[in-house]
DNA sequence: GCCAACGTTGGC
DNA sequence: GCCAACGTTGGC
């Protein structure tokens, strides 16, 4: 199994979001590498960083999972969308999304500060200057670090 | 709001 | 295929 962490902006949907809802599709990756992840190494049962950004403060929120592997992103398909893509065809869906499931949302968020400064998480991707991929991998040691540091809060 | 990082686009 | 311009992300 492997661990992931996904970043989503609170005020488009944020962890309180999926606990409401349960699952939810994750759509509107438009870029190669996060895309090339989701689809061939994103898998049913992978554990989730949920991670907001361009928030106060931007951290990780909680844990999510994996319900569906990867599958045509239907909004590239559609004209109304706001991520439609004109490029991408119903034969050739260029991009594509997965259902994430809710898990469990720490007592308070662990802030990209607090990442930064723990020791045993140098090297953590979010935690580098210019760090912008929506989605990439983590590390399972960097995974338990951070669900500790989340669970250990409030 | 600023700006660094960096992926994408398009002229040549 | 190079690379400058442009657009987006996202911390601060």
């Amino acid at each position: 199994m492997r661990h992931w962490l996904m970043k989503s902006e609170p005020d488009v949907y944020s962890i309180d979001d999926l606990r409401r809802d349960g699952r939810t599709s994750w759509e509107g990756v438009r870029n190669y590498t996060a895309r090339n992840w989701m689809r061939d190494d994103m898998k049913e049962g992978d554990l989730v960083l949920y991670y907001h950004s361009n928030a106060e403060p931007s951290g990780v929120a909680g844990v999510a999972k994996v319900v569906r592997d990867a599958y045509p992103d239907p909004h590239a398909l559609d004209p109304a969308s706001h991520y439609y893509d004109p490029t991408a065809k119903p034969d050739v869906p260029r991009w594509v999304s997965v259902d994430i499931g809710f898990v469990e949302r720490f007592p308070a968020i662990v802030p990209l500060a607090a990442l930064k400064a723990e020791p045993d998480l140098a090297g953590m991707e979010v935690t580098k200057r210019g760090s912008r991929l929506s989605v990439h991998p983590v590390d399972a040691a960097h995974f338990e670090k951070v669900r500790a540091m989340g669970r250990a809060q409030g």
